[in-house]
DNA sequence: GTCTATATTAGGATAGAC
DNA sequence: GTCTATCCTAATATAGAC
């Protein structure tokens, strides 16, 4: 990899890191140079501005996401597993990048006010969108339930998955396949014991 | 109710608002004082920093659903009705002030560097000791499941629940207690098809 | 590609008149 | 209790030397 390169990826790297425990709007520039080792002015050399290096954390992160997706919707699968392999994707790409995604929930505030919202935007409505299939899927095939909203299920799935990077912590023995099979399940089965008469 | 009252909630209220869709960070007092139709500096009168607009905003928010929360405590129910109502009970409390519910789930990273973060952390700590309390309950009396940690099982439905401030409309035929119903059912019972045979 | 130096803007907060 | 006026600090961003 080229040394700007390296230069460019130390920033992309300190900024997420600032972004995700401080916030957006609490971390200055000068902060980030700090972190990478420069001062200030330097940055905008490799970025035009501090929201491009926003901006440049979360396509990418989309991008990956959505990368995962497609991958999951070119297997074969029933909706239940499609749904299973939707949660671990999600799960897997938050692990991936922890800060990205953590900056992607917090910051939607900040986000919707940035010029290349759009691209944001239309990413999301494409993640929306492949939930959503799968759920309309399974009710089709009589798998899911018909009595709930298919959006109302997808909401509560979707917070509890991408709000897990805040509390999920990858050290110990408990798993992120072990976390996605435990909400797959929960989501699912339910919570409520079986009932085995 | 007195004057300043009436200015002071007024400034709690415009505040709120903004931080919601701004978020915090990125409110000035400036914008604050416009809403209201005052200047700037008149807020000081009101308030000694715009941090104890945020504080005041939050902690009010937790009081009420920790009074909430008492009441379904001391209630006799069972653990799954007792579950169902702290869902309903914290779904009304962010229905009834969503953007101080709003402010509370987006703005952990500003509320930390408070120096009034104690009191907050302590109310949190609270809620979170009521629905362990019942998760563990449910447990111990065979109806809920066993073979899922309380804290994983409490963190996704806490965030489903909390986040659902962050898209549930009143408005419209889906009312507060349709959603808990909803999600009480998804947590508990599952999305998947109730098998029939 | 990084530095020095600085322009420019805007933020939170305060003092004192009214 | 509000206004006027302003202090002070800190932010993003830029220009030009090296």
């Amino acid at each position: 990899m080229a040394p700007q390169q390296d230069r460019k990826s130390a920033i992309l790297r300190s900024s997420a890191d600032l972004f995700a425990r401080q916030g957006v709007a609490s971390t200055t520039v000068r902060q980030i140079a700090d972190e990478v080792g420069v001062l200030s002015g330097s940055l905008y050399h490799h970025f035009p501005s501090k929201d491009a290096i926003v901006n440049e954390i979360v396509t990418t992160y989309l991008e990956h996401l959505r990368g995962r997706y497609r991958e999951v919707l070119s297997a074969n699968l029933s909706p239940r597993d499609r749904l299973e392999e939707l949660i671990t994707a999600s799960l897997l790409a938050a692990d991936a990048e922890p800060n990205a995604s953590i900056i992607y929930q917090n910051e939607m505030n900040y986000l919707r006010e940035m010029p290349q919202y759009e691209a944001v935007k239309a990413a999301a409505a494409e993640v929306q969108q492949t939930w959503l299939a799968v759920i309309e899927e399974g009710r089709a095939d009589g798998s899911f339930r018909t009595d709930i909203e298919p959006r109302v299920f997808y909401r509560f799935v979707r917070d509890a998955v991408w709000l897990s990077v805040r509390w999920y912590r990858p050290e110990g023995p408990y798993t992120i396949e072990r976390l996605a099979a435990d909400c797959a399940s929960i989501f699912l089965d339910g919570y409520a014991a079986f009932d085995l008469d």
